[in-house]
DNA sequence: CTGTTAGCGCGTTCAC
DNA sequence: GTGAACGCGCTAACAG
């Protein structure tokens, strides 16, 4: 007999060759309940003689389980969001669950056309980056099915949500940019009334008062969150003339485009013009000078995001405690030793 | 009547609300056939009313087409791969495929398995950015399904691939920074033995040869495609103290890596030495100084690659066209200023 | 432990 | 143009 290894095989083709019936072949697949040591041997071997594998949306129409799990970002080719990817595909291995990840990509229109999209795929569970979503309507599609948000808060019975302190974060590099003896220290922001850029304003403001210094809105300059957004609001800064040691961005990309900002100016970092940022980048390391920043461990926050939500789907219980921000110290901040140097 | 928007609401009780029979329903939804303006309308009615979904599920199993594409990748969390998926969802909108994107982190054993992951899935399409897999086994799954491998090479009536120009890519930096007065050029390989390195490297000799400069082993160091790659190979490269005034670096990652380690040994980039990379990674603008590369037009090659594959399952014709390389001068590259400077 | 019987929700004949 | 009947490949509930 002549194998086709790449037919379609089904399940009750196995079952005729191995001898039993299509549910002893479907009960060793899914373990749903014992088969004997001796049937199970034939039905492996049919198996991997016909080199059947099961079809997954019949699987999903019978069982009524689809094993996928949702995801939706904004932006899949950020590594910020790349790396959360990673994470939670991490955090599926040895479960059966896949992700599906979806993202604004698809469906500029709305992140909640983006869910649907997902839904109508069955997914058993959702892990959102939400930026448009607020948590009202986070909380309805969780009555739908087990979520998980980073970012924007959630909580109920299925709903979860993960969030850092964004302050904290923000006091942590203020407080390392004013140890070092920086007084001047400008702050680029993210979208303008983001709620991240708010509270690691916050923090800035914060420390600055505990320190003692009193908070310059004209050091307070918007931005977007990307690379122009640093560039732009850095040059202004500079055009302006106002004094300044230091640039705390709101996120890396911001404090990357402010660093090349004062390169173009003529100023070196960190020995002119300190410069720190906030996430942490995969890259954030390899640039020249690597970027002082707060870690968001953002590859751990997946994982925990993954696990909380196959988690739910066991009805085991959920610990979803958020990882630590970390400060990591590298070469772009330093005292200000050319002090104003570039301002006489 | 009470409705309830989050129940799962099934055809066939649209159809009842509508007062038609689910032929008509599923008709009107597929298309598959006419149906007359009133019933239309009811049924619009009535599934907006209900707020239906379709189950997908049910849907890849009656119809036998699942609307998703497979999508192999490596390593989701690097930008590269990141704006090639960026460029498949988008070639994706409108269309009513959805990509399944599966990476190394689920399955690290072998891509084999991960494409086998997909398959189970009932995908109908498949890109892949192989590492493991070879010209063959890619024919052997382009049996089963449409495939377009980004890459490596496969040809065949359901397989296509992409490959850029890596000669000509390494030929075009090399041939800039002879241009610029370099005549000691360095090259940072990326995994030995990979034949995107050795293609790179290829057109690096050739431009030496052009310009009647000898290839000098000495000056050819071997990396990894990784950040640490470019630094050690730099560093060993200033250790041996042969003089360089370039270094042309197999991929950006290295070539940040390479730059980093100038960095810390105290040259200066461009103004002691040169550095260019190849990809043009989204953020290879936005470091200090700008980073001069081949851009590897990946976020197109993406969308051409799912544009093929929906073209293929259509049974349009496929034209599969490569985008040209292109050299991006930016600032990390000079003339020689400083010639040799460090080396006396 | 095993085989038989029913569906899962939808698309698709086939008649009307 | 429309409805009724059947089946996609599999799991689950039912007997044995």
């Amino acid at each position: 007999m002549t194998i086709k290894p790449d037919m379609k095989i089904r399940l009750d083709e196995v079952a005729a060759e191995a001898g039993v019936s299509p549910s002893t072949v479907s009960r060793f697949l899914t373990g749903s309940a014992r088969v004997s040591e001796a049937k199970r041997k034939v039905v492996e071997a049919a198996i991997e003689k016909l080199n059947y594998r099961p079809n997954t949306a019949a699987r999903a129409l019978a069982s009524g389980r689809s094993m996928t799990i949702g995801v939706l970002t904004l932006d899949i080719s950020s590594s910020f969001y790349g790396e959360a990817l990673k994470g939670i595909e991490q955090s599926l291995i040895g479960t059966d669950f896949v992700p599906m990840i979806v993202s604004g990509e698809l469906n500029t229109k709305d992140e909640a056309a983006c869910v649907e999209v997902l839904l109508a795929r069955q997914v058993e569970g959702l892990i959102v980056f939400p930026r448009q979503l607020g948590t009202r309507q986070l909380q309805q599609i969780a009555k739908r099915v087990p979520l998980v948000s980073i970012g924007v808060k959630a909580s109920g019975p299925q709903a979860y949500s993960m969030q850092i302190d964004n302050e904290a974060g923000g006091y942590m590099v203020t407080r390392h940019l004013i140890d070092l003896g920086h007084r001047r220290i400008a702050f680029v922001g993210g979208t303008p009334g983001h709620p991240e850029v708010i509270a690691r304003r916050a923090g800035y403001k914060q420390a600055l008062h505990e320190a003692g210094l009193k908070y310059d809105p004209s050091l307070d300059i918007p931005g977007n969150f990307h690379e122009s957004g640093g560039i732009e609001g850095t040059e202004r800064l500079l055009a302006k003339g106002t004094p300044f040691t230091a640039v705390f961005a709101s996120n890396d990309q911001s404090a990357f485009g402010a660093r090349l900002a004062l390169h173009h100016a003529g100023l070196r970092v960190p020995e002119d013009i300190s410069v720190a940022g906030f996430d942490d980048l995969p890259h954030a390391c390899f640039v020249s000078p690597p970027l002082t920043t707060i870690r968001q461990p953002i590859l751990e926050m997946g994982r925990r995001a993954g696990r909380a939500v196959v988690a739910m789907l066991r009805g085991e219980p959920v610990n979803l405690e958020i990882p630590p921000l970390e400060l990591i110290v590298r070469g772009s901040t330093a005292q200000p030793a050319a002090l104003l140097r570039h301002w006489r």
